[in-house]
DNA sequence: GCTGTCTACGACGATACGTAGTAGATGCTA
DNA sequence: TAGCATCTACTACGTATCGTCGTAGACAGC
């Protein structure tokens, strides 16, 4: 027993605002267009939300691609899927599993639980 | 629209050894204890391993106790409990729940998969 | 050639963590 | 009673991450 491995550090504050705008944003946004809207709501320099989105590249969060001399950032993998990442390694790193989704569900509105059942439902229906 | 808390931050390695011990002990554990333990398989100091269950006191993951002169330190929760909490919150950070439960029920092992059915239909059961 | 726009790179302060030393209280023992 | 052992409290240092920028250099248009 005792041995897992590194839990992915969660997001800084302005890393997190950044992905935001990245997953709102219907198509790859420019660093510019970024800083713009984040300076709707607080003062930031534009070299601060480069050096975010270069992190953020760099841990594999944001994928980049030319636009003329700029450079244009999308989020590497839909809001969803990283919360369903994070939740599968919660899981993993729990000693029993049943406990831990019996806690789980335990905790879950009656909303969630139903969407889960929903969720189960289709996956049965498509594996068969 | 971008509105969450900060995430909890994850455990450190030494950390998780540290608690992982804690877990696995019937009852509550001295600093010694858990020294003697961790000394099995690496060479820490003994102020080493008191400092890390203090600090992970001032997180609220352990509560102690008096013992004589010495203190002892449980889990504040099981393991599962914690494991439970992470997966609440990575859901409460996915932007469309429902596309993050899909995503995660599709990341599960089969086992897994009936588990969670399995604590499913318990809650419903419990609460009718 | 001057000005504006971008990127690349480096930097600095704060905080978290791994790691440990030292000081001081207290209790057992020779 | 003097000493050694045992504990805690406090401080500290190195490394990594993250928020936050500044500066320098490449380039394009006026």
């Amino acid at each position: 027993m005792a041995s897992e491995e590194k839990a992915p550090r969660p997001l800084g504050d302005l890393e997190r605002l950044v992905m935001e705008q990245l997953w709102a944003a219907p198509a790859a946004l420019t660093v510019r267009e970024v800083h713009e809207q984040l300076s709707i709501t607080r003062e930031l320099a534009y070299t601060t939300v480069m050096t975010v989105l270069d992190r953020l590249a760099k841990k594999k969060l944001t994928e980049r691609e030319r636009d003329g001399k700029a450079w244009r950032y999308r989020a590497a993998a839909p809001r969803e899927e990283l919360a369903a990442d994070l939740m599968r390694d919660a899981l993993e790193r729990a000693g029993d599993r049943r406990e831990a989704l019996v806690r789980f569900v335990g905790q879950v509105s009656d909303e969630e639980a139903a969407l889960l059942r929903e969720a189960l439902a289709r996956l049965e229906e498509r594996e068969g």
